[in-house]
DNA sequence: GTCTATATATCGATAGAC
DNA sequence: GTCTATCGATATATAGAC
């Protein structure tokens, strides 16, 4: 990790943060675990954070931006004549790809939201929540307007989301299996879900 | 809460501690809470467990016990004669009723086997890696020996425990959906994936 | 921007009276 | 089995020197 001169950068904080956070969680991570990271002293954390609640903001926040960024990317790649299904498969592919390549960041933002403050929290949820409205209109019209009212449906877009969701748990880089080859074989089980 | 007389009972501990440890994590919940939650000083909490590490083992090991023994009964109540697709038509039932049913426990094990001292969470791990092993199982059954060696059945494994592992996180008792539609739908997505 | 020193609170756990 | 009292460690956060 490089040093600017003259200090710790945050980002050298926000990338220790990052792997504690994922790795121990918010509250098994003090401070100063943090600080020892980067080598300076527990009480100079907050020249650079108001507080730990914010830098786990900080991390939430910029997380869920990428998550929304990496769609809109791959959405903004997509013909117009895309189909609902190529969507879909568009859609799966990109959110796998997010949780395999930003892992630590897709592991805070999947069990640590709850350790936000309220404000920050009821905001992080509602970006979720937007989120998952992307793929349940998808979703929907891959089914048809009749299919899309139906409890099961909502129960697919929580399923293809979950199990999505879940590659952060186990995806490794120096893995056996490539990214696009996840996102493949995902999009893959997306497609039968749907039909 | 009932409470025998001359004292708290260690059933009363684990249900408060069940609640807290699920709704808070165990890094956020602290011994005094647990004790607060049945009216007695943290103190007294180590008349029934000894230490804080003990009560989440004693959680998790009955957790991942009854986990077990509800797809042991299904299983029992399968016919000899039944076949790979009614095998994981039965498993996928018997996971997602213990996960809704059960949402407490299983929110702890499928978030909290960190915070276990080495020795249990090596325990639990394994546990939880034979309880895969019997979907596994299944699955190679269902999809034949030679889609059985290609990673992407390995996903599909991944898929549907991690799909049905979440109905932990939204089921509520008195929501929508009755715990028998969860478990047709999530049987039905199931058998989709292995087609 | 980092440091030492400290305030204040809470943590898990123990000792011993009742 | 529960209590009061307390230990020793650690938590987040602040004050002020350099």
């Amino acid at each position: 990790m490089r040093r600017a001169v003259g200090g710790v950068t945050s980002d050298e904080i926000r990338r220790v943060a990052l792997d504690m956070f994922s790795a121990q969680g918010y509250d098994g991570t003090s401070i100063r675990d943090i600080a020892d990271g980067v080598s300076i002293r527990g009480s100079s954390m907050y020249n650079h954070f108001a507080s730990k609640e914010a830098i786990l903001w900080d991390l939430c926040s910029r997380a869920l931006d990428r998550l929304h960024e990496t769609w809109q990317e791959a959405e903004s790649r997509l013909p117009p004549s895309a189909t609902p299904l190529e969507r879909l498969t568009a859609f799966v592919s990109s959110d796998v790809r997010y949780h395999a390549e930003s892992r630590q960041e897709a592991v805070i933002i999947n069990a640590q939201l709850g350790r936000l403050d309220a404000a920050h929290r009821a905001f992080a949820v509602k970006r979720r929540a937007d989120y998952e409205a992307i793929l349940t209109d998808i979703v929907h019209q891959c089914v048809g307007a009749e299919r899309a009212a139906e409890p099961s449906t909502r129960m697919t877009v929580y399923a293809i989301l979950q199990m999505a969701a879940a590659v952060a748990n186990w995806y490794r880089p120096d893995g056996p299996l490539d990214i696009d080859q996840i996102c493949e074989a995902y999009s893959a089980m997306a497609l039968k879900l749907v039909r």
